[in-house]
DNA sequence: ACCTGAACACCGTTCAAGT
DNA sequence: ACCTGAACACCGTTCAAGT
């Protein structure tokens, strides 16, 4: 059993294989816990019992639940980090990559959404991203104050979305179908352009999102443009 | 003391003043606590004790907790409606008011925004504004497939960005001039696009939000300039 | 028929007591 | 020094018992 302890040779605990617990090996249980049974459902206690451990030593490494998220949260954006391609391709090329990384790393774990949805990102990943998409955005030509907006807008646009993958099937397209079908049947009277629109709903969310993404990046085009470079 | 019950004369209760509570009161109730406390301290059992009631009493109008809140957000959504301008502008205009109009509204009801953001708003009032959403689009001239697209996105968009108005002074520009300072302060040879733009961040979630809005906009007016109307 | 107090099975958080 | 069982003050939900 192999354990990061370079002085200790015995361990004092009559329990065997019991070591220090370290705080990277308590977050990927918690986001694991996270991911199989919601935020919700997630406590403290089931985060104890899976470490065969006790609550109380979890407050020994986070002040409080909040916190042992939020260290949850910066996890999950060193995930997006490392689906960022390096600065070279063309600037839309490069800010729709890092929409979409952040989307799919949503996808990969949904329930986190509602934990980092309402903070300002301001941990190491948050930044590096933050960093990333500025960089693309002054490099292309914009200024300071337009990059920082457009950074905000395609974060928030990706996080809107993002906080609807926790509904079932959201992201196959099932529930896509079940609004068509629901769409369809409503009064046309009442609902003329609901009904009209219901047979021709995209299949997915990925797809809504796509779509929205480029008109984003096509009004920033346009404000490039008209602004003359 | 006036109640809208036309055949009952006496109350059978020992308390005077009690008459039958209506659905529409709890709701009230609960979005005033909810808007008061937040949506994580707020309690059936504090929701009871306003009402001089018991928790017991409200399962029986409402099935669970998740119910009850469907109904606040049901509520909320019928204030988006009373800000919509009619049919009458120009497309954009109209968009720009729908958005706006559910921005505003999740300003004064920040907290209620995590309850609302995750659904597919399937009440009356949030298919009304998915009608006149679509209804503007499709005058305009959009295919029914690219009409939901926008919709969707629009709305995704306007979540994400009211996902952190629950957050202190976001809404004022305060936490804004925070975040300059701190950005202000890294280090320009890890973060030099970060600190480049720190000093040009604009002074509010609000208008980040139309600055964005603008964007999708225009992406959507390129998208009909291209079909040729 | 309708409402309620009290119970049940949980929470997050704290702390005296153990090793 | 570090960890823990048990306690504290809460939850959402249910139900026998009251009127």
């Amino acid at each position: 059993m192999d354990v990061d302890l370079p002085d200790a040779v015995a361990v004092p605990s009559p329990r065997a294989g019991r070591p220090a617990m370290p705080r990277d090996q308590i977050v990927a249980a918690a986001l694991e816990l996270v991911d199989a049974h919601g935020a919700d459902d997630f406590s403290l206690r089931m985060l104890a019992k899976h470490l065969n451990s006790s609550t109380a030593t979890l407050y020994r490494h986070f002040s409080n639940k909040e916190d042992l998220l939020a260290g949850v949260g910066e996890s999950v954006l060193g995930e997006v980090k490392t689906h960022l391609p390096a600065h070279e391709a063309e600037w839309r090329a490069e800010l729709f990559a890092a929409a979409e990384a952040l989307y799919f790393t949503f996808e990969r774990h949904p329930h986190m959404v509602s934990v980092l949805g309402d903070r300002v990102a301001l941990g190491q990943n948050g930044l590096l991203l933050r960093e990333y998409v500025l960089a693309a955005l002054l490099n292309a030509g914009f200024a300071p104050q337009v990059a920082s907006q457009a950074f905000t807008s395609i974060t928030r646009y990706t996080i809107g979305f993002c906080s609807q993958l926790g509904r079932p099937d959201s992201s196959t397209g099932e529930a896509g179908r079940a609004l068509q079908e629901h769409f369809g049947t409503l009064d046309p009277a009442r609902y003329p352009a609901t009904v009209t629109s219901a047979p021709f709903l995209p299949t997915g969310l990925r797809d809504e999102f796509l779509f929205g993404l480029t008109l984003l990046l096509n009004g920033l085009s346009l404000h490039l443009e008209r602004r003359g470079m």
